[in-house]
RNA sequence: GGAGAGAUGUCAGAGUGGCCGAAUGAGCACGCUUGGAAAGCGUGUGUACAGCAAUGUACCGAGGGUUCGAAUCCCUCUCUCUCCGCCA
């Protein structure tokens, strides 16, 4: 969430960078807006009611004295009955308002960076450069070229769990794993990142720390009888292990990778990417996540980012690099790089990673704080990103090592993973 | 799934209604001592909110209740441990 004492220094710088990512900041009725008036009720409120807690403490203990002493106080039981009563309702209203106020700012998305570009949509953003060069002549879909050679199916998918689920067989399955493995290889022997297992269901807290609740509750599946989810990537669970700790300056930046699958409900885009990989509600993917310094967290994002795509290079994946406009930031991140990998069968580029850095916003909702010596805590900033969407990278090997035979051939550098296979091929039909 | 025990500061551990934000010990930091170290001695050592500050308020797993007053009494929940059952 957004640093609750600059809301009060800072609103109104606050209120133009929320407003070019969209946000309504104008209405009373507004998320912004309330925030704004339940901070100043909830202090007043809280103000009053310690004071005559102050009053409450002295005078009852005064009344602890008289009656050790034998003497009356019953003076003093009555006038403090009634600030008891007081109090109470005092306590009351301030705890609805602190309440409400926490929901607002939960639900308050963070402040774009000042380097983030203007724009309102997806259209609007930024190609920063180009690698490799992306083939441009006919290539099938990647759910035919799958199909045909017996590695992906989708109506196995249907029939066992519906719609946006697929199975995948034989040199399919062993890609999936051999991406995995290689991915995480990389980012925990070169990259430096630290191999970690979570698991891929979380709690209300863990979720609300990093973002995805209260907000997004939709968007996620929620596990019948328990105030449990499962993960949409592995940044919940990971981010999370440092929830509630105050880390030593000299612990970071701290760096993670690993694998899971995700699961997405995919609520809002009905009829978006209904054929084939791109868009699954259970997908692998291999996430890096980095906590460091605030003052390091742009400087940690190219970093990431660098790891990002250094997997894309090793793949030899032709892709472009992307910064998101304010307007299609995701709601925690203060800056994202978009990585999009080329798709020649839809003669475009498609998100394969994303990385954000989100400032100290995670750090301050999930309590992950460090301190620098003799000072005071502080949020650190997290970044992370994926490294990459397995599926996705999946799909864009089948299009860009398809031959025209059928065939597809194996990256150089996955070849090691799959056993030495160098091409995937049509089983001979008997 | 069944039965029992427990949750206190960095850690260990005391505390059953006021003198408890919390004994004691350990750890850590600083100082004294020492040729140096150990020991010893002394001082300090949580977080959050409000305030320029003095200070005030809250927090003893979480939430609620009783009371003038709760770490302490009552209720609900969560988690941990032990035993039994089941099990990759």
């Amino acid at each position: 969430m957004i640093d609750r004492k600059a809301l009060r220094t800072d609103a109104s710088a606050m209120e133009e960078a929320l407003k070019k990512r969209g946000e309504d900041v104008v209405a009373p009725d507004s998320t912004w807006k309330k925030s704004l008036t339940l901070d100043a009720q909830q202090r007043q409120l809280k103000s009053e009611s310690e004071k005559l807690q102050a009053e409450r403490n002295k005078v009852s203990k005064i009344i602890g004295l008289k009656k050790k002493n034998g003497e009356d106080a019953s003076a003093e039981l009555q006038s403090m009955a009634e600030v008891g009563k007081q109090t109470k309702l005092l306590d009351i209203k301030a705890k609805e308002a602190e309440v409400a106020f926490n929901l607002a700012l939960l639900e308050t998305p963070n402040i774009p960076h000042e380097s983030v570009p203007d724009g309102q949509d997806e259209s609007d953003n930024a190609e920063i450069r180009r690698w490799g060069s992306p083939r441009t002549d006919t290539v099938p879909a990647h759910w035919d070229i799958g199909e045909d050679l017996g590695i992906l199916d989708f109506d196995a998918g249907v029939k066992l769990a519906g719609s946006r689920f697929s199975v995948l067989k034989g040199a399919g399955a062993r890609m999936e794993r051999a991406l995995i493995q290689f991915m995480l290889d990389k980012h925990a022997d070169v990259h430096g990142y630290e191999e970690v297992w979570v698991p891929v269901i979380a709690n209300r807290k863990t979720m609300t720390g990093t973002g995805q609740l209260p907000k997004f509750e939709d968007d996620l599946y929620r596990l019948e009888g328990e105030d449990a989810f499962l993960i949409p990537t592995a940044e919940v669970p990971v981010t999370n292990l440092y929830q509630d700790m105050i880390l030593d300056a000299t612990q970071l930046p701290i760096k993670h990778c690993a694998h899971t699958s995700c699961f997405r409900r995919e609520a809002g885009s009905a009829g978006r990417d209904t054929r084939g990989m791109i868009r699954q509600h259970q997908f692998d993917k291999v996430e890096l996540v980095q906590l460091v310094h605030p003052d390091q967290a742009l400087t940690a994002l190219d970093d990431l980012l660098s790891h990002a795509a250094a997997i894309l290079e090793a793949l030899e994946l032709p892709y472009r690099l992307v910064n998101l406009c304010a307007g299609d930031l995701g709601f925690s991140a203060e800056k994202t790089f978009d990585l999009e990998v080329w798709l020649p069968s839809q003669n475009t580029y498609r998100e394969i990673s994303s990385c954000s850095s989100f400032g100290q916003f995670q750090g301050r909702r999930a309590g992950i704080r460090f301190r620098e010596e003799g000072g005071k805590p502080q949020a650190v900033a997290t970044i992370n990103g994926s490294g990459l969407a397995i599926g996705r990278t999946m799909v864009a090997i089948l299009e860009n090592y398809w031959q025209a035979d059928g065939s597809v051939n194996i990256p150089l550098a996955l070849q090691p993973y799959m056993a030495g296979l160098q091409k995937i091929q049509t089983k001979p039909t008997a």
